[in-house]
DNA sequence: TTCTTATGTTAACATTGTTCACTTTGAAAA
DNA sequence: TTTTCAAAGTGAACAATGTTAACATAAGAA
């Protein structure tokens, strides 16, 4: 009873001034938010009722409404990076595989989150992109990473040797094409995901690998795949 | 003197109450501002001004702006089947040919209209999209022209035998993706989208090609690029 | 000429992001 | 302990947005 009354004021007092941790708050909320639908339709009024404090409370964290989505961006990308990279920074796996599985991860992201995805990689906000890549230019991570996977894959003689960016860009463009198209609703492909996938690796695979080599590769279907491409070692 | 009175006049009398033609001349404002700026930044104000009317007039045209932008979408989709596809309906060149100019149409209408493909091929407005495509389902506009082109390429011989719908796709994304790579902002390929596309078609093509042909085309730069394929006719 | 309808106008509305003057709170300084 | 003050909330007001409603006019049919 004296926890049930101390509770009830507690609420009570933080419900109006001193939140404790507002700015924190408006983000989890946000990304709660467009785990359901569109960033657009977020307005500073959903914040508010959902925090319990008024409209404006939020300028007193943010600079303005745009910097709240600067923010998920930027928190967006480590999330990203977080849950399609992790393979790129293995060894214990033939590179191919390491491609096939970061493939099937980025698009696999794209189709869990799919408003974030389009929030990140969307035309809008591409100038916090740019701030974002200038300044983890030099680590692993994004497209970055990709261009040093295929670098190494040419030094190993897996891959073309031939211009490791425009090929970078190719494999990149692919993986961003299909899932765009998938999230954008140009496809129904729920029914027919995994096959759409090992023709797009597929199709991807056979342009992209040198045609001097033979892959074996850890993973079983990977190496049967790339059967009907034999050229001598 | 008098012309010139009467053309005052005229004008005086056209920019209060019936203007003529108001609805197409709101269609071609419209065209206009997303030649040059993204379709989320017209306003009704900005079409109001433009037309010399008042803000609410356009509801005597259309429903609400909505209307008016669903409107923009069905012309471009004339606008890009026009531009894009010339040469999925011509008899007279090699079909690999046909998919190699026809992708490289479709990336230059991205390029030169960025606004109008985000908005055609964007989220926002996938529902219009739906009504469109089932009215035109059976014509060979779209992603229709594509697989039909894909299994006549299949029937001939010249590409991959099994699942024409998924390797349609693979193309779609191939296509779609490096477009919106580049007019969202992702890639800088200005100098080098010459090399990029090339490098981009014949990926895609090795991965595409049946392996039991070896193609010969019309345009001089394609059959070489195919000649590290080789295999038995 | 008169009536009607299409097509325009202006005024008002709710909702949006945003700013400003204010109030409250909690903690450091006295 | 009391005072002070910056941090963090409030509500009122603003302009811009899309939208609606009541009203005005032009043009053609009756």
């Amino acid at each position: 009873m004296f926890t049930l009354y101390l509770c009830y004021n507690i609420d009570m007092t933080k419900q109006h001034y001193h939140h404790g941790n507002l700015k924190e708050e408006f983000i989890r909320i946000a990304f709660e938010f467009i785990a359901k639908e569109d960033v657009e339709k977020l307005t500073l009024k959903i914040l508010a009722e959902a925090t319990g404090t008024s409209r404006s409370a939020i300028y007193k964290h943010f600079k303005n409404k745009d910097a709240l989505i600067e923010t998920l961006i930027e928190r967006g990308f480590d999330i990203f990076d977080e849950k399609v990279s992790p393979y790129f920074k293995t060894n214990t796996l033939p590179l191919i595989d390491q491609f096939y599985l970061t493939g099937k991860l980025y698009v696999e992201f794209a189709r869990k989150n799919p408003n974030l995805y389009r929030l990140l990689f969307g035309k809008k906000y591409a100038y916090i992109r740019e701030e974002i890549l200038s300044i983890k230019e030099e680590d692993c991570s994004g497209f970055g990473a990709l261009k040093k996977a295929v670098e190494r894959g040419q030094k190993e003689g897996i891959l073309k040797k031939e211009k490791s960016y425009e090929l970078a860009i190719v494999i990149w463009a692919s993986m961003h094409g299909i899932s765009s198209l998938i999230i954008d609703g140009f496809l129904d492909v729920e029914e027919i995901y995994e096959e759409v996938y090992e023709t797009l690796f597929e199709t991807l695979l056979v342009g992209i690998v040198s045609n001097k080599v033979k892959i074996f590769s850890a993973l079983p279907g990977l190496s049967k795949r790339l059967q009907p491409h034999k050229t001598k070692v």
